[in-house]
DNA sequence: TAGATTGTTAATCGATTAACAATC
DNA sequence: TAGATTGTTAATCGATTAACAATC
């Protein structure tokens, strides 16, 4: 299945072009060039169209990329003409407020489950989310179409829930905690780890 | 000044190694060659030699890498033998998460200042600290060695509180805002979006 | 039509990887 | 010494960019 001839890089590149429309949409602009949009988002023109180019040609020659048009096709293209439903495991501090972030939803998705082994936290509520057992995952995951996973719990416990989730038909895990996931093939894993981000900054502060 | 001829992709790497290193030593390790660090780091061996001979020779040929050592150099080459004290702007949901991870303080970085425009959490206090007046930014950074910020305020907000930021000497902005912060040459920014790596996601969920 | 801007081909650049000498 | 593994040079691979034809 699959795409496999378009670098993972260009496709990395598709949600920073459709924030950056997003955005431009809601201040009232309608075309937009790609030299205008480059300095919007900080990557070449060249590469921009380059990019494009791979799914097609989405703007008008002499005049540039209708906006709603182009966020159309990057919104087809990353399929996001639906609502992803994602569970979440881990309800510390990181889980409920992420559960309480609005960005989510805004953007189509949506946490519509919650799980945790602490017995304080399970049946408390958090924006409209009751927090279920973690051992109901399978019971849970069973009777849903949850394909992605937020996976905030800490450390030690995270190779294993990662296995669990995998084991109950879950394809993607955005990881908050900090460590390398070793998952089979077809599970794509993106790793949120602020620590590793700020050690990378902190080589440039002399 | 700076490091002008070491590619940023391999800077990046080496919070990666650092972390598996630890993570490693943890476990009782002593030693490990490189194709075994590879597995655990899953990037290939010639690669992390490669990484690591562009700040010099910290294996032993035959043998493998000392891991205390190893550890030693890369936290001297990042910088990381020292408390980077932090300042986090803007204390919601998000803000209260990160100022109560643990995983900062571990790494050897400590939010000491928070600050929130909000009359209703200014004054509140977080896992020990006291949220200050956005209002306070200017004197309480000026008393201070604080070179990096967090970055938790709405969109709507980031851009200027970057500004603010910025010209009262921070010089590396870890930004969760979804948007692209246009900042003077010499300010280091590291996007944090959720959404934007869930997006990344989906393009692969057929 | 003239001007502007896209989409694409070809060149360049830089990163990854293969090969292997050095050496513990 | 023989075996193992590093560190480095050179080759390869892939991504970025320059140039420009196409065309609105």
């Amino acid at each position: 299945m699959a795409k496999p001839n378009i670098p993972d890089i260009v496709v990395s590149r598709l949600p920073l072009y459709l924030q950056t429309l997003n955005h431009l949409l809601r201040e009232g602009e309608e075309v937009i060039s790609s030299e205008e949009l480059s300095e919007q988002v900080g990557i070449p023109a060249v590469q921009i169209r380059k990019d494009l180019s791979y799914f097609g040609g989405f703007g008008v020659k002499g005049k540039g990329y209708d906006i709603i048009h182009l966020i159309d096709s990057l919104r087809s293209i990353l399929n996001l003409n639906q609502i992803w439903p994602m569970v979440i495991v881990g309800v510390g501090n990181l889980g409920q407020a992420l559960i309480r972030y609005q960005g989510f939803a805004r953007q189509g998705f949506e946490i519509v489950l919650a799980l945790d082994i602490n017995p304080k936290i399970i049946g408390t509520e958090i924006a409209g989310i009751v927090v279920q057992d973690v051992g109901l995952m399978e019971s849970e995951l069973k009777r849903s179409d949850i394909r992605i996973a937020l996976l905030t719990v800490p450390a030690n416990a995270a190779q294993s829930t990662a296995d669990a989730l995998v084991a109950n038909g879950i394809k993607a895990i955005l990881n908050y905690a900090p460590i390398i996931l070793k998952l089979p093939e077809g599970v794509r894993v993106a790793n949120i780890d602020p620590v590793l981000k700020l050690e990378h900054l902190t080589y440039y502060l002399s």
